[in-house]
DNA sequence: TTGACTTGTCCTATAAAGGGCAAATGTAAA
DNA sequence: TTTACATTTGCCCTTTATAGGACAAGTCAA
């Protein structure tokens, strides 16, 4: 999820992979990976990204933690339940602190 | 999550953690820290244990997978919007597999 | 051809899993 | 009020997995 949004950030900004790359100081076959979601993004690689694309991070930071759930939940069973569950225990945790 | 579980399984099955940890070949000591989620429960100990329980192992599975999800996104600033986004996507994916 | 991007392979460092041991604490009964 | 288990907690250790990243070679379009 977060690779192709990105992507599309780049190229609507009119970047070259080479040139974001050379801010987050990686070379372009990390970029292009992390655009195709074959490598995570670090927290700090988000912040610098943020930055790049002049955007608030909060932008970008629902879509990487959705991509760390999904990796936690891929070809596995009971990946709907578990999220139900979780959604569930958060919504009860938050009635009584 | 899943700890709570097995902590009432065993307590109703009227089992002592000594017993328990004897048929995963482990101390108690492990027993009592799976139980206060202290520690990860890996899929061949849930197996073990579902069996020890002599409950299908779907009854523990999404609570295991729960305790992952939970694990990524505690601490972490919109964790709700994460899961929202990924539970959307897998219905997405579902339509045009 | 050249420049942009992709893909595969490899390496290293760090973090987490899996687990033991000892000491502390809880608890019930003698 | 000791004794005897059951459980919990803290600390330690080793192994495995993953992150983070480089590099080379491949593909694609103009």
């Amino acid at each position: 999820m977060l690779g192709e949004k990105l992507k599309e950030l780049r190229e609507t900004k009119g970047f070259l992979q080479r040139q974001v790359a050379a801010q987050l100081q990686v070379d372009t076959a990390y970029i292009s990976k992390m655009e195709h979601n074959e490598k995570p993004v670090s927290r700090n690689h988000l912040k610098k990204l943020s930055k790049v694309y002049s955007i608030p991070e909060a932008e970008l930071l629902p879509l990487w933690l959705a991509d760390k759930v999904l990796q936690v939940i891929e070809k596995q069973q009971y990946g709907i339940e578990a999220l139900k569950l979780v959604l569930n225990k958060l919504d009860n945790d938050k009635s009584k602190p």
